[in-house]
DNA sequence: AGAATAGTGTCTGTCAGACATTATCTG
DNA sequence: CAGATAATGTCTGACAGACACTATTCT
């Protein structure tokens, strides 16, 4: 019976590959690079002593540009079909990263709408990995607090409610989101500062709460 | 920029590791084995032609025993640690299976009550991968139709109610329960026999419908 | 003054949770 | 007939969704 049999001789590389996403001008974009393969999401391969998240942490900022702070990384699932890369037998650990839309000044290039992208035509099988990264972050907008992960440190309710609209493709009631943001004590917190970032009246600012877990959940429209 | 660098030499192993878990007697249960470095779970290592689901599905069948069909599989999560194995760097792809708690027939003492296990005494990370698919196994009884994998083909709604209150620890209003499974359209699928397995006045027998998700789910105490 | 965006309250229908009794079988 | 389990309906409080107007700033 196969409990805790010896491994085997190595046979593997392991990649991490990410989907790294944020929220640009209202609309769900990823970052991406052209290749002669078509658009690839970025990887790297894992050292021989080096953590996952280790390897995903070094990669991120490779392609990101070190300017990218308060990111969110999550493992999102392991891609391992014996196919999947001709060169090799690569086993990918996929990452979703969720980053604040601003500060993308070295490589902005590189990040793309997410629907003008043709998932058949990506390298390797990354429009299935990328398709997975979406609706992950989709799913986890509904209950939990991550869409803060999309803003600056401080933002306002509409650029809150534009983080879920550009993510669902949707757009919500200002009423009911605010009433529901709300309900979740320590989503957000009130500042006492406004900003006219955005012309008329001026807006009220908040930071991220401590919570992590919306009680209720936003629902989709 | 790190966009489909070519893969370095082989250096990891891989292997699959099992939450295989059941209802029996109204306990949640798992299947493991003891060993010389404490309870572990099955595992075994992915050949290098072999499609992960294949090597999961090798592995099921050989810590389970032939006789067990009808059960659900999906992957959990990897775990990557460069110390979680003494012996080799290897990676492991967690799966989760849920398997109805009858015909276990030729290996019924591997499968052991979850809360009497020590997670801190089990080998490896077994523990943390022990935790995060029983978190998972719960997480989706709420919005998904996976409880009747734990069932038998054809059930009671008793049964079934007494599954979500094994894997939850909770107890259940009957009145309510059986309103809110019925709410979603083929969730279960009434026959016109009946069963007095239990004693007792003579309960309708269902069967598993075509439904996956649950509109609306079904809440946790 | 006009344009732009922020901020706010009510009403109504639906859903979730609490709760007790009758029905059907076995021994 | 006693014991065991199945099956069922109502009431009430809370929440979700729909909906329109006033407030504040800038040019």
């Amino acid at each position: 019976m196969a409990f805790l049999t010896p491994p085997p001789a190595p046979d593997f590389s392991v990649s991490v590959e990410l989907v790294a996403v944020t929220v640009r001008d209202a609309t769900l974009s990823v970052l991406t690079a052209r290749t002669p393969h078509g658009p690839a999401l970025p990887r790297t391969f894992v050292g021989r002593d080096e953590a996952l998240t280790a390897a995903a942490d070094r990669l991120l900022h490779q392609a990101a540009g070190a300017e990218l702070q308060r990111h969110h990384l999550e493992q999102l699932a392991s891609y391992g079909a014996p196919d999947r890369d001709r060169d090799a037998r690569v086993l990918a650990v996929g990452y979703l990263v969720l980053a604040p839309g601003l500060d993308l000044a070295s490589h902005a290039d590189a990040w793309v709408a997410i629907d003008t992208l043709d998932r058949t035509a990506m390298a390797l099988d990354h429009g299935a990995i990328l398709d997975d990264g979406v609706e992950r972050a989709r799913a986890k907008l509904e209950y939990t607090t991550l869409a803060t992960s999309f803003c600056p440190t401080r933002f306002t309710m509409s650029e809150l409610r534009g983080v879920y609209e550009a993510v669902w493709g949707t757009t919500l009631d200002p009423r009911n989101f605010n009433r529901k943001v709300l309900a979740t004590d320590g989503f957000t917190l009130a500042t006492d500062e406004r900003t006219t970032r955005s012309g008329g009246r001026p807006a009220l600012l908040y930071t991220a709460g401590p919570a992590t877990a919306l009680h209720p959940p936003l629902t989709r429209g």
